[in-house]
RNA sequence: CGCGGGGUGGAGGAGUGGUACCUCGUCAGGCUCAUAAUCUGAAGGCCUCGGUUCGAAUCCGAGCCCCGCAA
């Protein structure tokens, strides 16, 4: 059997490998390389370059309608017979869900119908979930609305972050699919509907209609509790991360965080600063790593050293 | 030449032409049964090259490096 995968993420490579390993992997299509860096570097995706290194063949996209024709043809061509979705970041259009139905298997990482959409991971955090997954369906034409081939379960400690759980869920993903592939195309597993009155989805606070991560979202709302700020820096993690104002930082350091500050005389308290991490405790919340506005990530205890007056 | 911010002792920051300062760390010594506590003292610095000036961390030019923006 012939595969092909679509993906996108930086993950993905666990499940490259078992794909490679085990289903004759032939085709890897993914985002064509983006503009990124100060120079207008443009960097490939991991996906490209771990498929460049493993000598498979790369199908490119970037605006996915002006490439059906193409990727149909290049899909045909490698004879592909089964396509493995996963965090790819383009809808697939009807034509090619047409071409290959029933052979499109979608990895999404939630426990389906639960947080249908682009965020299952960030909405999980966000929530405070104690169990989040993963789900293998057939692809549909509706999003994340196909049949279900097999479901995981994943506990959450309270701890993870986007880019942790993400990286997780990839790893179990990747070692579940030769048992979910075997079992669906030798017919032991017998594909399940959703109930579609249990769909959800979680939707950007800036954007209600969508269900993609917005940078707008990402500012700390100092009036929620320390337990919602801390699900806040960890789901915005590594992108978009967390921000306030210095001048909000230290207004609620009295009963947001572990401890009270206070800004020296001299600093600009219009000035952001990221949270990227930090740590719930009892008494609130204690930042471990920040950064303020055009200069270096440092550590909280490097931070109070420079822009706060000991208490 | 995509746009913007920045480079000050070991770390993080003040300092817009006139003796380089703050917090932390380091080292030595004191106090202490003891200490990450405390006290006294010390070492160590303006990214590089050039220019302006009586005088440059500060102004000008070139270079190197770091950070943010693109979802």
């Amino acid at each position: 059997m012939r595969t092909a995968f679509f993906g996108t993420s930086k993950h993905s490579r666990p499940i490259l490998e078992a794909l490679k390993n085990e289903f004759d992997l032939s085709l890897c299509v993914t985002k064509s390389d983006r503009i990124v860096g100060r120079s207008q570097k443009r960097e490939p995706t991991k996906v490209k370059k771990w498929s460049r290194e493993n000598k498979i063949k790369i199908f490119e996209v970037d605006n996915f309608k002006n490439k059906e024709e193409d990727l149909l043809e290049a899909l045909t061509e490698q004879r592909v017979d089964l396509i493995i979705v996963a965090d790819f970041g383009f809808i697939i259009t009807d034509r090619i869900i047409n071409a290959y139905q029933g052979k499109i298997v979608n990895i999404h990482f939630s426990l389906l119908p639960k947080y249908r959409g682009a965020n299952p991971v960030q909405a999980a955090i966000l929530n405070g979930d104690s169990i989040t997954g993963i789900t293998y369906l057939l692809m549909s034409k509706e999003m994340d609305a196909g049949d279900i081939l097999h479901q995981i379960k994943h506990p959450l400690e309270g701890s993870e972050t986007t880019e942790s759980l993400y990286k997780d869920l990839f790893k179990i993903a990747a070692q579940n699919i030769p048992k979910v592939i075997k079992g669906y195309i030798g017919g032991e597993i017998e594909p399940k509907k959703q109930n579609p009155k249990d769909a959800t989805y979680h939707f950007s606070p800036s954007h209600p209609k969508s269900t993609y991560v917005y940078k707008e979202d990402a500012r700390i709302d100092w009036t929620e509790d320390p337990q919602n700020i801390d699900r806040k820096i960890r789901a915005f993690y590594p992108w978009p991360i967390a921000w306030t104002t210095l001048e909000e930082l230290e207004k609620n350091s009295d009963n947001r965080l572990s401890e009270k500050i206070k800004l020296r005389e001299n600093v600009n308290k219009d000035t952001t600063i990221k949270i990227y991490e930090a740590v719930l405790e009892k008494h609130g919340l204690s930042p471990t790593q920040v950064q303020v506005a055009g200069k270096s990530k440092i550590g909280w205890a490097e931070f109070k050293n420079g822009y706060c007056v000991n208490q």
